[in-house]
DNA sequence: TATGCGTGGAT
DNA sequence: TATCCAAGCAT
């Protein structure tokens, strides 16, 4: 960890192109020091913050956190990166390789993408995760967010890194609500380029502080506001805490989906030496229609194959 | 912009 | 038991 030299450069004021001033500048600054110290103090040791982790595996691991708690990506990432050190080396693999070792991550399209996306890397850039953000935003499966996260944590660039925790953080203490709303907004980029660090380095900190800060405290179901560095500033608190208002979050139930299905299918084709035939799958659900649907669903993305002799893998293994 | 896409722990 | 939630992306 770098030392928690807290310095910010302010925005320095007249002069020409940059960015325009804010009349939120001013306080903007005065939320980096103590989150940016809290970090010093608070910041969890996860193998991909350490210097040996590299760009591939903040990459990784910025793929399987998609959704997906640190707990549960551990022992997989520890996996992936002693078994696929560099990109090429995952790229020499079948695709279904990578599902397989993907085990009950969730969403195993994740898999199939990152394994693209390393293929593209050994072919396009020379086996090195790019530093470019436009260029890591071409790769399959790298969004806004993953893009800005990778630039920012491997390589130390300034960019508003926006995920769930840093959204529900600036929620809080800036806009004073109790959640962010539902898809990503305008007003919550610009307010997120507003709040960023002028010095790369400072920004690429903060970046990851403020993630920290959202995962440790100022949690979703029940923050510890007694012990957040912001809690003095918060707008939300200042505000008397008001309970979310408008529309529920969300609901989706799982049960009796085709998620659940695609997932049992592939459960059983993860666990498989060899292929399996069309009976042993039917095990997996009651219901036909459903059940044929899923499995056409699991091909057509590329998570399974049919072989000619009828029976299922995952694609390319054995 | 709304929806589909897994999985399992916590409450 | 049911619901919420976890470092999103692609379409």
């Amino acid at each position: 960890m770098t030392a928690t030299t807290a310095t910010t450069a302010t925005n320095a004021p007249g002069t020409a192109p940059g960015p325009p001033p804010s009349a939120t500048a001013p306080a903007a600054t005065a939320l980096h020091a103590p989150v940016i110290e809290w970090f010093g103090r608070n910041a969890r040791d996860l193998p991909w913050r350490r210097p040996e982790a590299g760009a591939w595996g903040v990459m990784v691991s910025e793929f399987m956190l998609q959704q997906t708690p640190v707990s549960r990506v551990l022992p997989v990432y520890e996996e992936w990166l002693r078994r696929w050190p560099r990109p090429a080396d995952l790229a020499a693999e079948p695709p279904g390789e990578a599902v397989r070792a993907w085990g009950r991550l969730g969403y195993p399209r994740r898999a199939l993408r990152l394994h693209s996306a390393a293929a593209a890397i050994a072919e396009r850039h020379g086996g090195e995760v790019p530093t470019d953000h436009h260029q890591l935003l071409a790769l399959p499966g790298i969004g806004e967010y993953t893009a800005a996260a990778v630039a920012s944590f491997a390589y130390g660039q300034r960019h508003a890194v926006l995920d769930t925790n840093v959204r529900r953080v600036f929620a809080r203490a800036v806009s004073g609500t109790e959640f962010p709303p539902n898809a990503t907004t305008a007003a919550e980029r610009k307010l997120a380029r507003m709040l960023l660090p002028e010095e790369p380095a400072t920004a690429a900190r903060w970046a990851a502080a403020t993630m920290e800060l959202g995962a440790l405290l100022c949690t979703a179901r029940t923050p510890e506001c007694g012990r957040c560095p912001l809690t003095d500033l918060c707008a939300w608190r200042q505000a008397g805490s008001p309970a979310h208002q408008g529309p529920p979050r969300r609901g989706q139930t799982y049960a009796g989906t085709d998620r659940q299905v695609r997932g049992k299918l592939l459960a059983v084709l993860r666990e498989a030496a060899a292929p399996v035939d069309r009976a042993v799958l039917d095990r997996v659900w009651h219901e036909p229609e459903q059940r044929a649907r899923a499995l056409g669903g699991l091909i057509s993305d590329g998570l399974a194959e049919r072989l000619p002799d009828g029976r299922y893998r995952l694609p390319g293994t054995t």
